[in-house]
DNA sequence: GACATATAGTTGAGCGCTCAAACATCGCGC
DNA sequence: GCGCGATGTTTGAGCGCTCAACTATATGTC
């Protein structure tokens, strides 16, 4: 009998999921990016030096290797990133944040960040928080 | 300040559910169907006479209605629904599950309720239930 | 009853991703 | 220093989905 509830859970997750990409998705395109770019973008930002191996920015993103390849290849052409080797490895390549790459993700930013907000408005500020523990538990495993 | 949370937290909802993704989802290829699969057969399993019309189950599931059409295309052919046309209206083509689509998906559910368990178990009872409501709040609006 | 408009579903083109195989480079044991 | 398994990335094939355009049927208007 748990049991309904907790599939009933999954399947309201997967449920927002849906919501959650075409909100935010749909929020991000007038500048150009996905929601899979976006998260690229934000880990890039948030890295020292702003770059990072392509294979822990796959793990970071939730996205296979051969998706990041994919994936940066037309961010590279439109000047998003840059592709840096590194001197002692030359197997790594390694991913940059560019100044335009930077720019525009900092615009992206508040679109991403206005859309989850609306998105959350109906739970107050307390239930976000709680929420936003409840996530963390079952993302620690 | 407070969009910082909120980004985060949407965020996180997106790496939960790459994890819904795979881990659930890796649960019923044993039954050699998808997660989207599942949700199909789930929603006729509990419609009335286990019926619906196409484009109700698009929505419902959170597909466009091609993508409906692409998705049961193989599902009829190994024989877990059946198509039906509605006497009174000939645009209306109805989907019915089969009698071993209701075997199928029975079976499946056993995996999905066991992925989805173990999934929440860091969670306990009571804050499983919390995120279930809190769950229901976002996406009623 | 013929015509415009609305509704249900399918189809062609294409995007975003995965898996498995291939390729390149590294570092270890001998 | 050479061969070999391990590591990092790319590539080919293909799946699952979307959007826009199309077909087919229904319904209201005159």
């Amino acid at each position: 009998m748990t049991k309904e509830i907790e599939s009933g859970l999954v399947i309201n997750l997967i449920n927002l999921q849906n919501k959650i990409q075409k909100r935010v998705g749909g929020a991000l395109s007038v500048h150009g990016i996905g929601l899979s770019d976006y998260l690229v973008l934000n880990q890039l930002y948030s890295a020292p030096s702003e770059k990072m191996r392509r294979s822990d920015l796959a793990e970071r993103v939730g996205l296979s290797p051969s998706g990041v390849t994919r994936l940066l290849n037309p961010m590279q052409k439109i000047g998003l990133v840059e592709k840096e080797a590194n001197p002692r490895d030359a197997r790594i390549s390694l991913v940059a944040l560019s100044i335009t790459g930077k720019k525009v993700y900092e615009e992206a930013r508040v679109s991403f960040e206005h859309a989850s907000a609306t998105l959350l408005d109906p739970l107050g500020a307390e239930k976000r928080s709680t929420l936003s523990e409840l996530l963390k538990v079952v993302l620690k495993v």
